[in-house]
DNA sequence: TACGGCACCGCAAACGTTTGCGCCAGTCGG
DNA sequence: CCGACTGGCGCAAACGTTTGCGGTGCCGTA
């Protein structure tokens, strides 16, 4: 029989907010609220009558009631949202990054809390902390440095997922999506070989980005077998910053041994800083001095000169890093293994054969 | 006195998920779990001896109790979250002003919850259905396109506050941050006209982007105003790329009508995208024609040429409007006027007196 | 008729906080 | 010595869901 009295609405004003619950819906319905919860979740529908199910469902819509999901997430223990921590928003790389997160979790139901630590090792600390008493089901960090290895290894502890996205540190027992940077840096070696470079130099980013060590190796071991001459260079500065290539080139300039005809710059902004300050001596890019940029950041085709770079599958590497994730939630499936996405050389203008070979 | 017996530990395994709870703090410091509760909220420690406040304190911290958020959102109906709904993560405008956003929430102790409806009215309206069931503090929408207003309306019904930030719709009543876009217009205009443009064409945005129904309105007014002639191009593709700008351009070009000298496009992709297709035909810039570009991208002072543009303050916008988000939650003041914020002529080198004049 | 089995649904206890209320032991004024 | 008052704290009811358990009919079989 329908309970009649108490008639929602009335007590709230209209510009008051309203919210539709399990027991509004349950009234208008005439059953307990505990129907109305099962009538409405597909994994437990089956437990109720299918003539009363249609009737919950349908006054349920009609009623506009959607499930609050903190309190289901207070109940459950699961509360559908992943952490995923960035380094910098704004940095390109990470934004398509995260474009492909984002799109490959809406439609799996979680939804991605983006933080943004600004490479501030403290700020990734406490964020974490925050992300954690927020219960997120799993975190994503795309920012890991070096030193950070101690707070991952203690949100591990947490029991929660945790995946290394794009930065990985040695070492550390989690999974990690990353790209292939020694294949990277080893592509970039090799492009600069077949032009005909002997003499080579490396404008490296700051020591404690792994990924800045893999290019390294990569660039610095294939160089080194083709028996060809190289000079490092070491960024100390934030990474990949105009100003940090221009400031590196300064420095290779002013050193008393002749300039290198080939460069791998650890990142496309450092190389346009590069050839900026090369610019200003009167040195032109490629006539004399070629140089390999990395990221292929967006319209990087449209500088002077295009730029040869390694480009990095960054939203397929958000995609896959996602993909993983909701199996893994889903499932409860054990900890996926590492993957390495294979990097690709684009040549564009910015190199050619060394001047001596014209 | 202290009550032994049930000393936390024994149940849970070495990986077991271990939360803290008030009520294992209250156990361990012998005070009843609203004891622990009130000694720490800043807002009713006084309500208890400091004595135990002190002691409390203590224990929680090193048991590293941290609320549980799910919890307290529950309890008092705030979660300490605001949607920032966005059109596209990827793009450079809605990164920077993002990070503005973010930056400014987080000391606050609020957390952005980043949604990328992909430009899709859609799936705005599935994303803010999904939020709103997740119960979040306020609402900014960056990415409100003519069309959804209604949309707009229905959660301005839910009585929660919402901003719009960067794009508003007109007669809309919600308080909306944007850039003064027809000032941007005018800028540009008068930027043409004194460099001597008597002819001047504009590469137009989408028609249901509002931002950009302004910016074509300072422009054609400016333009009228000095008598000079206008010829209109209406993109109707998506937003600023640079195949729409490429493919107004030819439009332009392969009309019978003499090409005009100053061109307004109203986004720099679009501009780069038509300096392309002209150099095709054997056009150059600023040499044949100049285009003045919109939004100043990152790295658009490294292209070929260094485009002339419209600076926006992107940063700055999104912390003004996180300032006025957290305002608005902390005091629970009235909703806040709108606001526009001046955007900047950026002269570069894709723009300069007209042929006829050297 | 008795009884087991089943489908359906209500009951109520959680999840971890917050908070109004009220108890208790002091203290103080009369 | 008594009553009022107060600071400090415990009690328990919420917040809106989820879910194990058990109750109530109803059917079929012995």
């Amino acid at each position: 029989m329908l309970r009649s009295g108490g008639v929602a609405g009335g007590r709230e004003r209209p510009g008051e907010r309203t919210i539709v619950t399990l027991e509004d819906v349950a009234r208008a319905a005439g059953v307990h609220y505990s129907t109305v919860s099962r009538a409405l979740d597909p994994d437990t529908a089956r437990q109720v009558n299918v003539m009363t199910r249609k009737r919950v469902q349908a006054v349920a819509k009609r009623m506009g009631y959607q499930k609050d999901m903190v309190a289901s997430g207070l109940k459950r223990g699961r509360t559908h949202t992943v952490a995923v921590v960035v380094g910098d928003l704004a940095n390109p790389n990470v934004a398509l990054m995260l474009r492909g997160i984002s799109n490959r979790l809406e439609p799996a139901g979680l939804m991605p809390l983006i933080v943004d630590t600004q490479n501030d090792p403290a700020r990734l600390e406490r964020v974490l902390d925050h992300l954690l008493s927020r219960r997120v089901d799993a975190v994503i960090v795309t920012a890991a440095r070096l030193s950070d290895g101690p707070t991952l290894r203690r949100i591990r502890r947490r029991g929660i997922p945790v995946i290394l996205a794009v930065q990985t540190v040695p070492g550390i027992r989690l999974p990690a999506f990353t790209h292939d940077d020694i294949l990277g840096g080893t592509l970039a070696a090799q492009h600069l070989l077949a032009l005909g470079h002997r003499r080579v130099a490396q404008l490296r980013g700051p020591a404690d980005i792994y990924s800045c060590l893999q290019r390294a190796q990569g660039f610095s071991q294939t160089i080194a077998a083709a028996g060809a001459m190289e000079v490092v260079l070491r960024s100390s500065g934030p990474m990949g910053t105009a100003e940090e290539g221009g400031h590196l080139m300064r420095q290779l300039l002013d050193s008393k041994r002749a300039l290198p005809t080939g460069i791998f710059a650890h990142h496309d902004l450092m190389a346009l800083g590069a050839i900026s300050v090369a610019e200003e001596r009167g040195l032109a890019c490629p006539r004399d001095f070629s140089i390999v940029g990395y990221a292929d950041l967006p319209n990087v085709e449209r500088m002077v000169p295009p730029l040869t770079s390694i480009s990095l599958p960054r939203e397929e590497l958000g995609r896959l890093t996602a993909d993983v994730m909701v199996e893994l939630l889903s499932s409860g499936a054990r900890p996926p293994a590492s993957r390495k996405l294979a990097p690709t050389l684009v040549v564009r203008q910015s190199t050619g054969p060394p001047r001596d070979f014209r």
